[in-house]
DNA sequence: TTAAACTTTCATTATTTTTTGAAAGTTTAA
DNA sequence: TTAAACTTTCAAAAAATAATGAAAGTTTAA
């Protein structure tokens, strides 16, 4: 097995654009999960100016992304004191960020999702095969929907070591 | 809290269009869930025909589509016999398909990252502030991508009712 | 007040993603 | 063979999404 050896410029453009990628299929665009990346692996707070800077990415669309970031509870504005200018910091404690995220997608999505399976597997049974399929099918997927809420309001509501813990109970 | 009677047809397109909407958010396109949504409530097999009348897609649409969600492994090919025609079905039981989700996820999502957390945080630790930070954070993303990881694998290797199962445990 | 320092908005532009459909490819029955 | 019945491919078009930047808005210090 072959092991990688960067320097930190690289290794931290190579986490960024990852994290940029990625941020697609947690359902957040490019520059808002880069700028995420970028304020989770800096020490210091960031200014808007910094962020333009580092990711080369305009000043209307740095201030859009910074807001939906804050929306999402997993970004922070911050003063220094005597400056006007804002500066931002991520959330640093993962497991916090993961519990934020999945707060946040459970009521985004999940929730939504789980009221239309419950409307649709409530029409009328009228005995034809296509109609009790769609009934059968949509009331599984609305189970499901609903076991995996409850599991994410669980993640929610646990401590930091929650993942590690759950782990270990569905190991043994 | 209200209750809304839908008749056959508009909950068939509301679950539809719902589904194919919730596709974007695991990785797959519109049309891509769409097809996926219409064989799950769909009693019989459907050919190609079939399904573009249906959802008003074209011909090559519908080939590209159905090909990655055979790739999926959520999709089947089926024959009726003394017809050239190829007829689709989708997997039915919504916990095996959770399941086959889950597997394809890991593996091109998950995985890939993991290799790239484990690489970024592996460079030289030179004392200064941002290469501590990036590594600390970068080692920490790595170990609860991991957690998720064996926790998905965990899914795959149970039998049907592990999520329920697994709800249970963690409740109590 | 005013004006400098900063942030937000949003119409326009650019980029990316998806869809189309016709041509090429494949399979099978005769 | 061949041709009909079907599927796949892929260049081009369309649609959807994201990014820009200048103007409008806001806040604060003097």
């Amino acid at each position: 097995m072959y092991i990688c050896i960067m320097n930190y410029d690289e290794a931290k453009n190579k986490f960024i654009s990852t994290w940029g990628s990625l941020g697609t299929l947690w359902g957040i665009n490019k520059a808002m999960a880069q700028i995420h990346a970028l304020l989770l692996i800096s020490p210091e707070p960031l200014s808007m100016e910094d962020i333009m800077e580092e990711l080369q990415i305009s000043r209307g669309n740095t201030s859009m992304n910074l807001r939906q970031l804050i929306d999402w509870g997993i970004v922070f504005k911050e003063n220094k004191m005597g400056e006007r200018k804002e500066y931002f910091t991520s959330e640093k404690d993962v497991q916090e960020l993961a519990r934020q995220i999945a707060k946040e997608r459970s009521r985004r999505e999940l929730q939504p999702t789980i009221k239309i399976l419950n409307d649709v597997s409530n029409i009328k049974e009228d005995g034809t095969a296509k109609t009790k399929e769609l009934i059968k099918q949509t009331k599984a997927l609305h189970e499901m929907a609903d076991t995996l809420d409850i599991m994410m309001n669980k993640v929610v509501g646990q401590d930091h070591n929650w993942i590690t813990k759950a782990l270990v109970k569905l190991i043994k």
